[in-house]
DNA sequence: CAGAATCCATCGTGATACTG
DNA sequence: CAGTATCACGATGGATTCTG
């Protein structure tokens, strides 16, 4: 049985690492959450939340828990009252900026190709 | 929603653009029937499936017709007894190695990280 | 040989309301 | 401020069975 989680895929024999990158970096919104933090190098959740304003703040979370999880964002909490939360890219997400900009290339010349008038 | 500024559209574009990839090359299976078909050229459904021995024909079918209808693939059907049918990558399918191997690499570079052992 | 039909489980995404 | 809790829903992915 094929796994399904990126987590799983580590344990996984697998024999096509393209599919590696699509769990970790395929998530609706993480390309975007990715680019916004390569941009501004650290930002606060409430940040983040109004750069992209069109998720909401529980789907936000649970995207930014699981680039954490993958080692792609790195989360530090100040323990003070109102809260702060920072978030800002590791190593290893920044070396996905190169293939983010692969993929979005691509998928330039693909739009190009099927809808001309964008 | 759509960014008002210039900057923000292409800001907006360029993720977006990643999106765009992982919908067309983001299918469970999709990557591994790429890579098969850039290795042989022209493959019938049978070899595939013989190549791609996890999933069922079913799936396979699906994937493949997703990939038709995105003109990723070419699908020659012989009209005859018993019925031959024929896959090959189209110009745009043969384009997408280039992302694909860009993918590739990147998920065997975190593979690594995470799992240094193997 | 190369699928189609049917059905089902799961997952990702999202809306809404609430909180230390 | 930075989340959590709950519920719901559609899209994939998959198993099984059947066919020109």
């Amino acid at each position: 049985m094929r796994p399904q989680t990126a987590k799983a895929v580590r344990e996984w024999r697998t024999s096509c690492a393209a599919e590696i990158t699509t769990m970790v970096l395929g998530g609706a919104w993480k390309p975007s959450i990715l680019h916004a933090l390569a941009e501004h190098d650290v930002l606060r959740f409430g940040e983040l939340s109004r750069q992209l304003s069109d998720l909401t703040d529980r789907v936000l979370t649970r995207q930014l828990r699981e680039l954490e999880a993958d080692g792609l964002v790195r989360r530090v909490v100040y323990p003070q009252v109102p809260p702060k939360v920072e978030y800002s890219l590791t190593e290893l997400g920044e070396n996905a900026q190169e293939v983010l900009n692969a993929m979005a290339a691509w998928g330039r010349s693909y739009a190009a190709e099927h809808d001309p008038d964008r």
